[in-house]
DNA sequence: TCGAGAAAATGAACGACATTCATATGTGTC
DNA sequence: GACACATATGAATGTCGTTCATTTTCTCGA
């Protein structure tokens, strides 16, 4: 209900309108009459990220190839918190316990890279790499279409700027969806090449 | 001067404690006065994360195999941010024009990379993939020893107990360490098999 | 049906914060 | 000596999250 509420003044004017005098509005109430409810602003922004959860796509796991799982799961969790960027920094370092939606995708996950024949004790790490890249991709899915514009300083760095445009002349416009594709293959490739070692090791 | 005394601010109570006030006493000087210097509180921000992109270490461009240099750069680049955690969403999505020391970076890496044999259009893409991964990892640094205690939940996640369990046994603590060594492994090793591909292709 | 007690709502107030503004003070130049 | 300019200042503003004493509403057992 108030996360239902949150969700919709976020979508409605994004996260600088998300403020406490907005949310009681959107519910009727008065401000402080949300403090009966709730024990800070940031109670209800992890409420916020915990139903964000429930649209990571994780239908692959235990179906799929670990790659194609993988893959699916990584590119929705990336598509959810691009558009709740401002959430990021707080999911990167929010502890799992009392989060139980959280803590099943984490489960999702776990079970089917065991399945795909990750040893147990090297899930965790891979699954925190995975996870820093997607978090870092959410974040660089925001930034503006001339981030990358050198200007009047582009004299100073030829080959970058050289590098600035033959990407935008071969694809058009700058879009992160690029370094995403790129950066995920490539780790995706890293990591299965290490499981086949593992496989036969 | 204004950047030294900020990070000045922010080393000591970190970046809660930066605020205007807090600035302007260090400065010995009244707050309304700094706005005869800085156009806002953002502006300081930028000038501390041009400064902290001097720390970044390029050297091994040029000079060092193309995986060593790379490394050697995103274990800098990490290091720095993981330390300024709250800048990392401002970086994340700041153009390069009007930052001359972060360009400067990017150069000497656009440099390192094209002299290894990347093709001039891949750069900017997997340069983005390597600096998400770095971003990410950044805010995960900043993770509680305890984010994975999965508490009175574990009953209902096994599989991802079971991989904390094994973790934990194996090493000791969490630590994010762990989870950023194997995501740099992985990335290059999979960005080195393409880069392998490219040169024969 | 009544009344006690819990739960929920309210407006006023607080303290922290970034920022603005009218005003003052100093500094160097013609 | 006067003028322009940069810089400093305290008072004031508006926004925000949060607290609190008080009142209203709801629930439920006697």
């Amino acid at each position: 209900m108030i996360t239902d509420a949150a969700l919709d003044v976020i979508e409605h004017g994004g996260y600088d309108a998300f403020t406490v005098a907005k949310l009681a509005r959107a519910l009727g109430v008065a401000p402080s009459a949300l403090y009966n409810h709730v024990s800070s602003k940031q109670d209800v922004l992890l409420w916020v990220q915990e139903d964000l959860m429930t649209k990571v796509d994780v239908s692959g796991f235990g179906v799929e190839p670990w790659a194609v799982a993988t893959r699916r799961w990584a590119l929705s969790y990336r598509d959810v918190f691009a558009r709740h960027a401002p959430l990021v920094p707080v999911i990167a370092v929010m502890p799992v316990a009392g989060a139980p939606r959280t803590l099943a995708v984490y489960e999702a996950v776990a079970a089917g890279f065991a399945d795909a024949g990750w040893p147990i004790e090297t899930i965790v790490p891979v699954v925190v790499a995975l996870e820093s890249f997607i978090f870092g991709s959410a974040l660089d899915a925001n930034a503006p279409a001339d981030i990358f514009d050198t200007a009047d300083l582009a004299g100073g760095s030829p080959v970058f700027t050289a590098a600035i445009d033959a990407f935008a002349g071969s694809g058009g416009d700058y879009t992160p969806d690029a370094g995403f594709d790129a950066g995920l293959d490539a780790m995706i490739a890293g990591l299965e090449a290490r499981l086949d070692r593992l496989r036969k090791g």
